[in-house]
DNA sequence: CATCAACCCTGAGAGC
DNA sequence: TGCTCTCAGGGTTGAT
């Protein structure tokens, strides 16, 4: 499911449920889930980390703990969700964190003495209501990384797409910097951290740039128009809560906004010419020959 | 550098 | 119903 917009919806759905709470304990039912450290360290290190904030950097989460970073990748099948409850295990849970909800007290290790005056929520019984962050991913690509330093995982990212630092003339320059098909080097998420296949295929033809045009080739008013559709393509996916188009992420309605994606042998919504797909790198790429050549108009 | 194939995995849908 | 084949919102690695 993950392309920036999802992830930024999956974030803004969980932060007022994690921030805050405490990690009481981890329990990873697929080893490989985990990145770093080794499953031993993790357990040992994430137990009694209090959440402190939950955010995205592309299409990582990072939930910032008392003295750790956890970072979650959910490449192409995996999902975060929070229940309420004692938990009851899924088919494909990858990582089940049981959360509490509030700091443990007294610190162990920490030294930190944590003085509780308010009381607990009522919950169902004597104590406040279990809940648990679940990481569910039926393709087994999702990664999760335990780490005090996000840099090692996040510092090759490029630039965040929405942020303000993010220019026309800084897209234009990095265009120019090498000399790739604009397709395969859009999703390269050290060039810009975010895009995936969707939301690639739809910034291009709002662009009306052809996706193995070269970067090089394209034209300083080019640049500003990807840079512009770019934008709009990722708040636009935003506003619509992502892209639901199987089964693996559902709950958004971008697709109902698609202008190429998917939509080979439809008509183009700008010119009615049929869409085409063609595949290269393993990966689909929907375009308009109409309204996206290769020597521009 | 840029390009490409292989690989990590499971499941859905199409075609037979 | 069941088999085979292709494809999937991602990313890494190693060869050329």
């Amino acid at each position: 499911m993950p392309e920036l917009p999802e992830v930024e919806t999956i974030v803004r759905t969980l932060r007022p449920a994690l921030v805050g709470k405490t990690i009481l304990s981890a329990d990873l039912r697929w080893t490989r889930t985990l990145a770093a450290p080794s499953p031993a360290a993790f357990k040992k290190s994430v137990e009694g980390q209090q959440i402190l904030s939950v955010s995205r950097r592309a299409k990582f989460f990072n939930l910032r703990l008392s003295t750790f970073n956890l970072l979650i990748h959910l490449r192409m099948s995996g999902d975060l969700l929070v229940k309420e409850g004692a938990y009851t295990p899924e088919k494909h849970d990858r990582l089940v964190l049981t959360l509490t909800p509030a700091p443990l007290p007294q610190g162990e290790g920490s030294g930190v003495l944590v003085l509780t005056l308010t009381p607990l929520p009522q919950g169902e019984g004597s104590g406040a209501r279990e809940q648990s962050l679940i990481f569910n991913d039926s393709r087994k690509f999702g990664r999760v990384w335990l780490t005090a330093d996000p840099d090692e995982v996040l510092g090759k990212l490029g630039p965040e797409p929405l942020e303000d630092s993010f220019t026309p003339q800084m897209l234009y320059e990095r265009l120019h910097v090498r000399r790739r098909q604009l397709k395969p080097l859009l999703l390269d998420q050290s060039f810009i951290a975010g895009l995936g296949n969707i939301y690639t295929d739809e910034a291009l033809h709002m662009a009306r740039l052809h996706p193995l045009a070269g970067s090089d080739s394209v034209t300083a008013e080019q640049a500003g128009g990807l840079w512009r559709a770019v934008r709009e393509v990722l708040e636009a996916g935003i506003r619509s809560n992502g892209t639901s188009i199987d089964w693996v992420y559902r709950g958004g309605e971008f697709q109902n906004h698609l202008r190429v994606y998917g939509r080979d042998g439809q008509p183009c919504p700008v010119c009615a010419t049929k869409i085409e797909r063609l595949m290269f790198g393993q990966r689909g790429t929907h375009f308009c020959p109409n309204c996206q050549t290769l020597e521009g108009d």
